[in-house]
DNA sequence: CTCCAATATATCGTGTACGATAAAATAGTA
DNA sequence: TACTATTTTATCGTACACGATATATTGGAG
């Protein structure tokens, strides 16, 4: 086991990848037990995240700041709306458009949710400083990749 | 859409998780096309690139390996099992163990594969010694959430 | 030898995720 | 204005991924 992605045995493309899909399936176990008391699955919290700090976006925009496509997103959003923490409606100006905003009990979540930041931060157990660095790192693959894969294929 | 991950404007800790969440999700959309001519999916492929290394391994050693449960892998190997990649079969010492045996395509599939790596490493578009450093850091990561999730929750 | 706990997979229900496709509204063009 | 192309969201099918639970085998205690 550890000397499986821990050593060299992998190549260095599998070994980061690895390392991303192992470290992002970690996160997703610690969040999962905290936010359960919010009823939230970890994918529901990064849109609540972002409907908090800007309200009433679009599933587009939802969309593109989360890298998710409508078949993922119009159901999760959907899901938030039976929680009753968000209301979807169609622009009045362009029906196409699908407006997500907050309801009473959505605004009221990110008082009980205020709690989350620091549990997980204490998890991660390294200085916000070197957070922030290793980060900006993984943003420059994230980058990497995503400026490559539709341009060389 | 930069200024909500790239900025400042969340938490160290969602900062972090939300490079981790969507860093994976570029990297499949990386591997998801290169993989496709070989009829795999991502989280497949790591468990052939698993038995290339060491073959016959129980079920339950992969999903150490990979951090994941009998849910997800039994379904995922008997796939494996159906496109002719894999065998499985019941320990005969021991019954309750599943011992995953590559087949003549599974072994043969390691020479259609051998590109994989190289396109990948281009799409990530760094240094093969800053990716280490970088796959060392994220592990890091990983094992501090691993220890904690079981001993503070 | 019998009963009970532990181990190893498997099954089920829910929730992401995506590609392909569809449907509806808007924008652009002849 | 009529027709087409684009935009925006939604739907469908497949494949992870997990927790909870079930099943079968093995190991131990008495």
């Amino acid at each position: 086991m550890e000397n499986w992605f821990d050593g060299r045995e992998l190549n260095f493309d599998e070994f980061l990848c690895f390392s991303l899909y192992s470290a992002n399936h970690a996160m997703n176990r610690v969040y999962t037990p905290v936010l359960k008391e919010l009823g939230l699955t970890y994918p529901q919290y990064l849109v609540m995240v972002a409907l908090w700090q800007d309200d009433g976006q679009l599933v587009g925009e939802l969309g593109r700041k989360m890298l998710l496509e409508s078949s993922t997103l119009t159901p999760l959003v959907k899901r938030l709306e039976k929680l009753g923490y968000v209301c979807r409606q169609r622009d009045a100006g362009d029906e196409r458009k699908v407006r997500v905003t907050l309801t009473t009990d959505g605004h009221a979540l990110r008082e009980r949710a205020a709690c989350v930041p620091g549990q997980i931060l204490e998890a991660i157990g390294m200085a916000p400083e070197e957070i922030l660095a290793l980060s900006r790192q993984i943003n420059k693959v994230r980058k990497n990749l995503t400026a490559w894969s539709p341009a060389q294929n």
